[in-house]
DNA sequence: GCAAGCTAGGAAAACGATTTCCATTTAAGT
DNA sequence: ACTTAAATGGAAATCGTTTTCCTAGCTTGC
């Protein structure tokens, strides 16, 4: 073993030791089989006497890609992402990469600057939770030659071509107004998530064609502009539950803004779902633990962290991805906050 | 604007450009004071014309720090480390650092494999959420010329002098105890956090005082062994409540823990606060909307974050910092899961 | 008018790996 | 045995900065 574990030994001093030159030291490092096995040997025997370990810094420079992808997302507090996140993280390790986390708060700004970390070569792509595109591009020129590997993550942009993996918004807002309908609802309220947000606006594009579909009349006055937090539920259940006209339903455009809502009902002496019932989306791991158990269009979020990871390392790495874009299945959680509409 | 955005430009080419030599433009971009304003103008304007961006991986090389912290986490799914992550995240980014995000699901050599990345200069220090240590100390030598910057953040190693931010876990156990006995509880059951881990040793071991100083037996029977995770909470619930003598009271390790056990007393009948109590640790922010809101031991999460942040990057920095263990206050939290003990 | 002290800016040496290009040795095929 | 090919090792260039050391040129004070 080494005497002191961080007094820097650099490649020269092992080479020297071992007798041989430094490209010998970093062939048997990174291309084994190009040394012979005695050499080999030699070389790693005194590698490990000496405890060196390569800077990866010189390497990155030299090779000009860091071995780090960045994530970016809105609020990395929201548990919708951590088993994206880790999922990501995981993949990443296996294929050699480091994982940067980057909490963007929504800030078009910040989203920017931390973009700006490809071109400082600190990552070699990035997972973006944004429907903002980071960089700016000329849409008369081809979109791969202007961009760097990223990744478009659940919160899709407009640009065709990009890479992208999620799932259909549109979709789950009419699967959770479907369950609804079929439950015999027929005033819904919507708890939205943040508005200006896509998957917001796509889920409640759902919601009215479904509600279209089945003929069944939507009264503004119950929708709720949220935020995706738990505190938007609780104060769109307090405002909406103040109407004349009460509904029997609410639709939340997020797990945290149901239990929010889970709460609020409670505090009102609701009783979920005899009275009202509540519906999520997300799928979080705490809400099969609300009371009651949260009915919940999930999203298949590890599939989504590999996906992300895999097609972006795979771009970095210049693998031609067969498919850009990935539109995961979702599906519907049946669980006891959801139930037949009150007869009046 | 650049023409294009990704094309590489060295700094050679804008100390080209502007008639300077290069050192003159390193000046510029970091000690602007040292050139003149004259220059200063021209070179920045050459910087912004042709959108140069420094290359941060050789500059990084030349100075011998990364600018990156890591964090190791055992699971960053657990909604515990969100706010501590996040908060280290804004505070890194404001003094220039980024941070990577490492889980080593409670693994020995995960750990170990991640904190090399110290030794391969990818980051220059790491904040661990674990009581081991994943360097080799020699206890009889001073332990800061061993290490490498770190902190250890809420998990405590029992290593004198390392840095620690974090909380009194035995007074932790010892204050929800007391609520509990305050409450007429004397049958309080527990259901650990992972037996392995420390901070779960120091609850428990505090609990036993606060009994033993009350006078209050406790029943071997009456402690389960979990995990930290809903669904030990869930399980503890479950075998406990099997038990001929039952128990008035939980005691849970951890928000996450006694959210599961309050859904598995909701599944099993019981109502709580009133036949049973729940008492949990950590305040996660979640458990103000639980069914009924837990009462809990809270955390100062965000501060810890803080701290964690500051005193890594002061310790990287060199800059000597006053403490090197904080032990931050931990507040009580009464909500509704907990009450007077029920009448037999 | 001259030494001393400053300031601004240039040349070149680091940082520590990877990789190209050769030269040499070894192996294989006929 | 002789040619050709393959395998191996070495020297040096390279990645793109920062930083040290130095030289001019300018003040300033006496």
């Amino acid at each position: 073993m080494s005497q002191n574990q961080f007094k820097h030994l650099a490649m020269g001093d092992i080479a020297k030791k071992a007798g041989v030159c430094m490209a010998t030291v970093s062939r048997t490092l990174n291309n084994p089989d190009r040394v012979s096995e005695k050499t080999r040997n030699l070389v790693m025997k005194v590698v490990e006497d000496m405890g060196y370990i390569p800077n990866r810094l010189a390497a990155s420079l030299r090779q000009g890609r860091s071995r780090n992808i960045a994530i970016m997302l809105p609020d990395i507090t929201n548990p919708y992402f951590s088993p994206i996140v880790r999922t990501i993280e995981q993949i990443s390790l296996a294929r050699g990469y480091s994982v940067i986390l980057k909490d963007t708060q929504d800030d078009p700004a910040l989203e920017r600057s931390f973009a700006e970390m490809v071109k400082t070569r600190q990552v070699d792509g990035i997972i973006t939770n944004s429907q903002r595109i980071p960089f700016d591009v000329d849409p008369t020129q081809p979109l791969h030659e202007q961009l760097p590997p990223i990744v478009n993550a659940s919160e899709f942009c407009d640009l065709e071509g990009i890479p992208k993996v999620g799932v259909d918004n549109v979709a789950i807002g009419k699967d959770a107004a479907e369950h609804l309908l079929g439950f015999g609802h027929s005033r819904i309220a919507v708890i939205t998530g943040t508005s200006h947000i896509l998957s917001s606006q796509q889920r409640e594009k759902g919601f009215r064609t479904a509600l279209l579909q089945a003929k069944v009349n939507f009264d503004e006055k119950l929708l709720y502009q949220g935020d995706y937090s738990c505190e938007s539920g609780v104060a769109g259940v307090r405002a909406i539950m103040q109407l004349k006209d009460r509904p029997t339903a609410f639709f939340c455009f997020g797990d945290q803004v149901a239990i929010g809502a889970l709460h609020a009902l409670r505090e009102l002496g609701y009783r979920v779902p005899e009275d009202v019932s509540v519906i999520g989306v997300d799928g979080i791991a705490l809400s099969q633990y609300s009371a009651p158990p949260l009915t919940t269009v999930a999203q298949p979020l590890t599939l989504i962290g590999e996906h992300c990871a895999t097609l972006l390392i795979d771009l970095i790495e210049g693998k031609q991805p067969e498919k850009l874009v990935h539109i995961l299945p979702h599906q519907l959680l049946v669980r006891a906050s959801t139930g037949p509409a009150p007869k009046l």
